[in-house]
DNA sequence: ATGCTAACCGACCAATCGGTCAGTCATTTC
DNA sequence: GAAATGACTGACCGATTGGTCGGTTAGCAT
């Protein structure tokens, strides 16, 4: 029973054939049969690589939540300014969301599940650390007055993946309505959301206050 | 063969308990039997009611799709500023989300799906027709003149929709951060969300000029 | 009260599911 | 060259799946 590395090329086409599948239709749809047949191997020989299918999908969603974010972590020490940062990040994670689609789909469908289960922990983890990199952000920006001081970073972070992931999601509906498309829809999302968020947390000189703009 | 409305308090509770446990559990996890169970009916019943299990969960997405959004749409034509509309939509969105998690739980799983299918084509449909809707607010802001001009409506949308599922989805991972906890999560966290869009969407005069503001 | 229809049920079906098992084959180790 | 090991397979298992079938019951119109 081999663990956590594949070594055979039979064990690595498994992982790579269960990666597709699973990411394409979820792990309830995925038969082992299915898998066995695109890694062309016999169904029994998946079995003698992983335990059970859940022991399958589990080294599957272990493999593509190592894999994320792993560069971005490095960009918050950069020496530039954190509004350059946000823009070359969201650029970034939108990019690799997409080159990385099935990863990211697995991820993304895991996070919207109801039922606690281990791979729900996982996808919610690979979240977490994205979320609280990118609070770690806004909040360098407010520490150094470079963002304004008085909005909250949780929720701009909550709707910085947000936006991520609902761009991801719904790239081809957005194309039907004749929005974001071509080759650099991905660029063209992150920028325009990118400066929607900046100018909403820049320091503020036009600020009508804000604790008066609810009346108006 | 009943189409589109329960007539019998059996065909009403198997609709209800396919309901429950689709947005649980997701289409393929649930089976026939374990509907049946939970309404309390024979399982060949659902079939005398229902042509086949994929009918049963479209006439489940139907109810679900057709319930959602239905009293935002009044919202726009009313006569009150584009700021408290955009916080008073979100403010009910959030909250109709939560309340009626099921069907949310529903819509944003098959929103996620990758194949085609009918199921996935509601799910899109309900998505659209909520992101125009606040595509046309902003529009509409801008029009006259309450909200600055330069920033994409699109996007706008796009980070306004996604913000809203992210926090759905993860309120309980929130929750284990410390952020957004208590009974006032939602509103909470729709007001904050809310006064960060428009602070960087109203009519600017601190604006560094929008063309600088990547250089910095 | 008779006839018709829809609601409902128990028993059953073929197909498929995840998983097992006995055994083959090639490579390595001594 | 014998023994051992891991990669791999075909045949098979019990359980469960979505779906069917023949038949019973209940309500309603005539």
């Amino acid at each position: 029973m081999t663990k956590s590395k594949p070594t055979t090329t039979g064990a690595l086409s498994i992982l790579e054939a269960a990666t597709e599948l699973f990411a394409r239709d979820g792990y309830e749809c995925v038969s082992v049969a299915s898998i066995a047949d695109l890694a062309g191997v016999c169904k029994a020989n998946i079995f003698h690589h992983y335990a059970s299918k859940e022991v399958l999908y589990l080294e599957v969603m272990r493999k593509a939540s190592a894999e994320h974010a792993e560069l971005a972590e490095a960009l918050l020490k950069e020496d530039c300014s954190c509004v350059e940062k946000l823009h070359r990040l969201t650029e970034y994670d939108i990019k690799t969301m997409i080159d990385n689609e099935l990863r990211t789909r697995l991820i993304l469908r895991e996070l919207g599940e109801a039922c606690e289960n281990n791979v729900r922990r996982i996808a919610h983890q690979v979240f977490r650390r994205n979320f609280q990199l990118v609070i770690e952000l806004f909040e360098q920006g407010q520490r150094s007055g470079e963002f304004r001081a008085d909005f909250d970073a949780s929720a701009a972070a909550v709707a910085w993946c947000g936006s991520k992931n609902a761009f991801f999601l719904c790239r081809e509906t957005m194309q039907d309505l004749e929005l974001f498309k071509g080759e650099d829809a991905a660029r063209g999302f992150a920028e325009k959301v990118c400066t929607l968020l900046i100018e909403g947390i820049l320091p503020a000189s036009n600020v009508i206050s804000s604790t008066q703009k609810k009346i108006s």
